[in-house]
DNA sequence: GGATACATGTAAGATGTTACATGATTGT
DNA sequence: ACAATCATGTAACATCTTACATGTATCC
């Protein structure tokens, strides 16, 4: 009952919107810029066994035709899916994760009422700042040494987290006001 | 001889430039926030043998008093080091790997004159735009379904390369600037 | 009939995580 | 004397990469 990988949660997240098979979520990773996981057979075939051994995947037969075993959600995997989505974002999660909190925020408007993601968004919001603060009280990094591009690779990071900032601000403003419908 | 991990490249930085032993870049990892890598010895130990294996490190004695082994690069090593400084950023990695671009970035600056990495941002610049004109062809991703938050977390993905984008701007101006003089 | 896309797998290997283990040295 | 920190390791395990392997259906 161990907890899935990045690529195991994303396959838990689309297999629950409509039945997949290996193949069209190896399709699906390899022409999607948005989050991109490998679509390599030596990856997706063992996790989706993984998935199925634990419980949280259901395969369906083929079904004449040609071979092709689709996959969809247990109750047991979609509460493990929804359990997840419901976590707060962590501060480890902000510095070194980003990408699958952005994961878990894209998969999260369609399982859970807007209001989850609101608090997504504050919680995410808070977490930056004080990542943010602590980069700024440690300016001239040790490690990378006092050189020119050390220290612009630096403000890369930060940057990079304002722009997170500034778009969980914008985001949370849509939500909040096209909220009461959806 | 095949390529290091990113954590083998970010040791072979340190300990060229100074000696260093496991504990000390176990030390570096778990207190910095700039680019983290795994602080546990399970990886360290390990990587500092396969990089020792390969000739790029060179161990030294623990010279009396408490055991410590330190490190540093060896002739191979610091070519090895450098070839991988040298290397134009892909459009891979742009799209998957911006965390390891701007740890040869940070190293750039004290291995390579200026001229290295003004062209470095000018080739960072033009991959970032091209794949930002990418995600606005793509728009509406497939995959993450139409929720508002799938929407917005792709938002937050481009947000995110214009932030680098402009970054990559500022960056080179402010090298080309004082360039003259480091 | 041959190319292409569909569809799934395995084997070997690298890398990293977690947890455990060991002992030396320094500070109080 | 005792705790904390220094310092290095190993063992088990999971995950992912790369490369290879196999066969089917469809299109022209």
């Amino acid at each position: 009952m161990r907890s899935p990988s990045a690529l195991g949660y994303a396959i838990l997240g689309l297999v629950g919107q409509e039945l997949l098979s290996g193949y069209d979520l190896r399709k699906i990773f390899s022409h999607t810029p948005f989050d991109h996981f490998s679509d390599s057979p030596g990856a997706i075939y063992p996790a989706l066994r993984r998935l199925e051994r634990e419980g949280w995947l259901k395969a369906s037969a083929p079904l004449g035709g040609r071979r092709r075993t689709t996959y969809g959600l247990t109750p047991a995997g979609r509460r493990r899916f929804v359990a997840w989505l419901e976590q707060r974002p962590t501060r480890d999660e902000v510095v070194g994760n980003m990408d699958s909190l952005m994961l878990r925020f894209a998969f999260l408007g369609e399982a859970r009422p807007v209001a989850y993601a609101v608090r997504f968004l504050e919680a995410l919001s808070r977490e930056v700042r004080s990542h943010l603060e602590d980069l700024r009280r440690f300016r001239q990094s040790p490690g990378v040494g006092p050189s020119v591009t050390g220290a612009l690779a630096f403000d890369a990071g930060v940057a990079s987290y304002q722009a997170y900032a500034a778009w969980a601000r914008r985001a949370r403003a849509a939500l909040v006001k096209g909220g009461g419908r959806r």
